[in-house]
Formats: C-alpha cells, sequence, structure tokens
DNA sequence: CTGAAAGCGCTAACAC
DNA sequence: GTGTTAGCGCTTTCAG
C-alpha cells in the first residue's frame, strides 16, 4: 500500500499531527522536522490530495470549459492556460462544451462534485443561468475571451469592437465598399460587428444588414454562407470573418470558384492561428494577446481562490491587425 | 453550506446507509427509497466525489498527458479523448509535457496525488522509468500514438511503418529518387523512416542517411532544415515531412525560394490535420483514424480501471495516404 | 513545541 | 431492508 502520515508519524516516532505540521511548514522543533522529512523521503511518502481537500483544503485542480478543443484558437489558449496554472500549482480539467447550454450545466455540476476550486469559462458561455449559480454560492469564475455585461464577474477578453473597426477601416481604405461579414453566433461576433458597422458609419458607407450572416462556426457551414454570398447577384468585393477557420472555408470557397486573392476579392480573419499563416495567400487577420490574456485569467481565477481579490473586473486587451496578402485594392469594376 | 448525505438522512427519516444505498442502487425498500430520492432533488443533493473517493471508489477522473495541446494534431485527440470519456462518465485532465522528461514525471506524480484513475499517455512518452513504475504498481496506463516495445503495456497507434512506406512509395512511383525526410524525434517518425528507407530499397534506390533530419518539433526548426537541405547543391526534389506542421514549414520555406510546388519540388505530410487542407497548394499527406485510435484508448483505459481487461495488447491501426496538390511528377532536369 | 482526538462526507461490514 | 459504526488520510483545535 501507498505510505500514509500513520506510517510516516509512526517510523518518525511522532505523531501525525506532527508530521502535518511539517507539511504546512508550521513551526515544529528542528529536530521533529528533520526526522520527519527523512522518513517521508525514504517512504516516499506523497500525502493524498483527496484527504487534504476533504478536510477543507484546496485541490489545486481548476475546470476551464471551452467552446471545441479541436480549434486551432482554443487550442492555443488551452495551452497558455494550462501552462500558467501548472506555473501556479494547478491542474487543468477541460471539457468541451460546443456552445451547447446542456453540457455547460452538466459539466459544471461534475467538476463542482469534484470539488474543483474554481472555473474558467472560454468563448462565449450560454448558460447564464449556470453562471449565475456559480457567482452566488461564491464559487470562483472567470470569463475568457466572453464578457456578460449583464452579470458581475470579472472576465479577460480582446476590445472586439477595435478589432472589428480596425478591419473595416483597412478594408476601407483599399477601396472596398461592398464588405460582407461571416460571424460566429457569439458575443464576440455581436463586437467585431459593431466595430465594423462604426467603421462603415465613419465613412459614410451604407450598412448593407444583408451583407452579414451568421455561422454555426464550422468550417462546412463557413463554406456554405461563402457560397451564398459570392452567388449572389452583388457580390461583396471582401469578406471578413469572424475567425481564422471561416476566412480560410471563404478562402476555399473563392479559389473553387476561380477568384483570385486579393485581386478579385480581399479577405480577412481573426484570431492570427497558424492557420493564417500557412494559407496561401496568407491571411490578413487580428491577433489577440493570447498569451497575456490566459496568464490573466489564471491570475484573477486564482486571486479569486485565494480570497485574495478584491474587486470584479473586466479586462480589455488590445488586438493587433496583422495585414498580409489576403486583403488589396477594391477591384476597379466594382466600384460604384 | 452544501448538503451532506446526513442533511439528506434526517430529512428522509432514515439513516445515512440507507441514502447510501439507494446512491449505489442497492436493495432498498421502495418506499425508503422514493423519499430519499425526493429529498434528494429538493435539497439538490450531490455527493462528494472526494469522500467518496477517499473510501476507495473511483474518482472517475483519468489524467492525459501530451506533448503539446497546442499542436493541431495533438489537439484533435484530445478533443476526441474528451468526447469518448465524458460518454464514459470521465472528466480529463490535460498535462503538455513538451517531450519534457521531467514535466512527465512531475505530472503524473502530481496526478497520483490527486487519485487518477489511470492515465493515457499520448505521443513519445520519453520517461521510461516512469512508466515502468506506473506499470509496477498497478496503475491504469495505455500508451496512444505510441508504444514502448521493451514495456509490457496496452497500445493504440497507426502503423507508422506502413504510412511511411506508403508515402515513400507514391514518391518514388512519381519519379522522385532524391526524398529528403525531416522527423520528429520520436519513435513514430523512427518508424515512418523504416518505412521509408523500406520503399526505397524495395525500388533498387540509394538510401542516403544525410537526406534525414531530425528537428524538435517546432515550426521555426522545420524551416530551418527544410533551409538547409534546399541549399545543398545535391537538394532534394521532394521532401517527406514526419507532421503537416513540418511540411507546412517547408511549404513556406520554399516558397520563399520562389520553388514552385509541386513543379520544382514535392512535399508530403502526416496527420491530416487541418492544415493540410487548407495549405497552397493543398497538402498529400497520411491520414490517421484518430476518432478510432482515440476511442479505443479511452475505452481500454477504462477496462483496465474497472479490471475487466485480460491482457495487454498493442492494437495498430491502418493509415490512409490522401494524395493532393504538394506533390508532383518529379522535374526532370533533376533525373540523374 | 507536540500529542490526542474530533471531524470532513461517504462506504461497507456487521448487526438487528 | 435498514441502522450502527468503524474507518479512508489528513487538518486542526485544544490540552499539556
Amino acid at each position: 500500500m501507498k505510505p500514509t502520515i500513520y506510517d510516516v508519524a509512526e517510523k518518525a516516532g511522532v505523531s501525525i499531527a506532527t508530521v502535518s505540521y511539517v507539511m504546512n511548514n508550521q513551526k515544529v522543533g528542528k529536530k521533529s522536522k528533520e526526522k520527519v522529512l527523512k522518513v517521508m523521503e525514504e517512504l516516499n511518502y506523497k500525502p493524498s490530495v483527496l484527504a487534504s481537500a476533504l478536510t477543507g483544503k484546496r485541490t489545486t485542480t481548476i475546470g476551464f470549459l471551452l467552446p471545441d478543443l479541436a480549434n486551432p484558437f482554443v487550442a492555443g489558449m488551452a495551452r497558455r492556460v494550462e501552462d500558467r496554472a501548472h506555473e501556479r500549482g494547478f491542474n487543468v480539467v477541460i471539457c468541451s462544451t460546443d456552445f451547447d447550454e446542456g453540457k455547460e450545466a452538466l459539466y459544471t455540476s461534475l467538476l463542482k462534485q469534484k470539488s474543483v476550486d474554481g472555473f474558467i469559462l472560454a468563448g462565449d458561455f450560454k448558460n447564464a443561468a449556470v453562471v449565475r449559480e456559480l457567482l452566488q454560492e461564491y464559487t470562483p469564475v472567470v470569463l475568457l475571451a466572453a464578457s456578460h455585461p449583464s452579470l458581475s464577474v470579472t472576465s479577460v477578453t480582446v476590445d472586439d469592437f477595435a478589432g472589428g473597426y480596425e478591419v473595416a477601416s483597412h478594408l476601407i481604405s483599399l477601396g472596398h465598399e461592398k464588405i460582407a461579414v461571416i460571424a460566429e453566433d457569439a458575443a464576440s461576433s455581436q463586437g467585431r460587428i459593431h466595430g465594423y458597422k462604426q467603421a462603415l458609419q465613419d465613412q459614410g458607407l451604407e450598412i448593407r444588414e444583408d451583407m452579414i450572416v451568421i455561422s454555426n462556426s464550422s468550417s462546412e457551414d463557413g463554406e456554405r454562407l461563402a457560397e451564398k454570398l459570392l452567388d449572389r447577384s452583388d457580390p461583396p468585393t471582401a469578406i471578413f470573418a469572424c475567425n481564422d477557420l471561416l476566412a480560410i472555408a471563404s478562402i476555399l470557397v473563392a479559389r473553387k470558384k476561380g477568384l483570385r486573392i486579393p485581386d478579385d476579392l480581399s479577405i480577412a480573419g481573426f484570431d492570427n492561428t497558424l492557420l493564417s499563416r500557412s494559407s496561401d495567400p496568407p491571411l490578413t487577420t487580428v491577433e489577440q494577446p493570447v498569451q497575456d490574456m490566459c496568464s490573466q485569467v489564471v491570475d484573477l481565477l486564482i486571486e479569486e481562490i485565494e480570497g485574495k481579490s478584491k474587486t470584479k473586473q473586466r479586462i480589455v486587451m488590445l488586438p493587433k491587425l496583422m495585414i498580409r496578402n489576403s486583403t488589396g485594392v477594391c477591384p476597379l469594376e466594382n466600384k460604384v
């Protein structure tokens, strides 16, 4: 059997309390301490986190709910969150929710039974009721790349409005006027769309709602929507996709239709995933400071877990437009 | 406070044992059972997994150690593993090890302290000592996309030899004779290289060890190596990269050098990640049956956890060559 | 400074 | 069937 605190105590000739004290760095006589440490070493003793947690201590495990781990942008965040969490001595249990309220509720419930110390909810968390419940029972929660205006919960996001504004402005400066948007059914996309609209308005361009379509975030759906947009009698000269996956899907469709990018059609994405560098042409996109965002959420969550957090806060980080070759000047014949 | 088994027992007018029995589907009088169930509902009672596990039951949590979650192929596996685990009622805690023996040892140790029910080790797990230890203390372990010939541990892999053989044969059939390999420092790459060599040998072609280089798996290193290969006085006409990331890196380098793909240079990858579809040209690569592999490992691990597994086994699944446009006939001037 | 003992929430004999 | 009770391994008063 694995050695327990009793084994250590006995072999060291002290009580289990003393052993516990040395593990928790409490005042212990030098002699006893050394002896205990030595025995722990000899027995290769590792305290049980379960037993410890049962008495009220932390499990040093956090739950990380995200939309879909297979999405490269999400996986990138997960890696960063994991790294930071490990640095701080926490493990991460990951659950993909697919934007499904049922899964969101189920997984949070399961993880609560397992006594995770807190939750990071990434992307658009649909089930507000669950968040509200977490909040009111004082379970530490922070949102990542998502925020809930009506809820008092700390969050870390990128400035979606600014991102959308910059992309649209960039496209407008290239002479585009018919700029379509392929969005996700998520709050972040709404922010990007707002930014896009503002840019259009600031330049006195007409905002056409029929140029804005919502996808279910899958590549297939992205292709379907891109195809539909390009088949219009009055097709856009530029497409702003709310993530790189959708942008790539658009590129694929455009290529299939024999359109040259960016000569015939400009395409911009969002997230700056590795997809955007490998695509042809390399994708103009918006970079999110993933590393900083993830370190921050983890730190904020741990502050809450440790009860050190003063106030809830919403941190908004600035995105950065990465201009590459998928966007170019608007073809003349399409100008009004 | 959260309700405990005592609260339920009291309110239902029974003993805690009875409550415990109904939770574990043991024989309980119909009346009592209904009453207890009703109270559990009213109190919204959720049993503590910690307390339950402390008495010897499972935590229904498995540890999943992988090289790097940010790698799209790995993230794809993680998603599948997660899905299957959830279907079976398990949660997954994920740890990226970066092929670092220290991290491998550290994370397994931490997770053991947290009493995970078992481990899935994916990719090349360097620290054989750790695996051996796990095995000898009867901790359930299975390997995914990796195997350890000298260890008696169940594993699920793709047939790397076959994959390498097929890629090389395909290239040879296109007339290539100078085929370079950019590999990872992993056992899977060794298998692929063996397959590649066998194909060359079967066709009576010379095997040149200086055409085989090992990367540290990063894109940057991939680019560096590809560049070095192409700068040789006697450059290859085709590159077989042992994963898509490295293949993309090669494409990037080739493009930078003004080489046309596949006219001047053919490039093949491995894994069939979404990168291979979005790249230009689309990448010829080898598909691994990720979904099946992942369902299998999870099922096998759970069998071990439940003590139902009869014997250790090594399952090898067959890969599938996906021919796309990054490979083409060998340019004539380069033929010997 | 250290030991004895009472829990933490649940399971599992062992009785009744 | 169901209640009593002794742990599971660790933390934490409370004495001494």
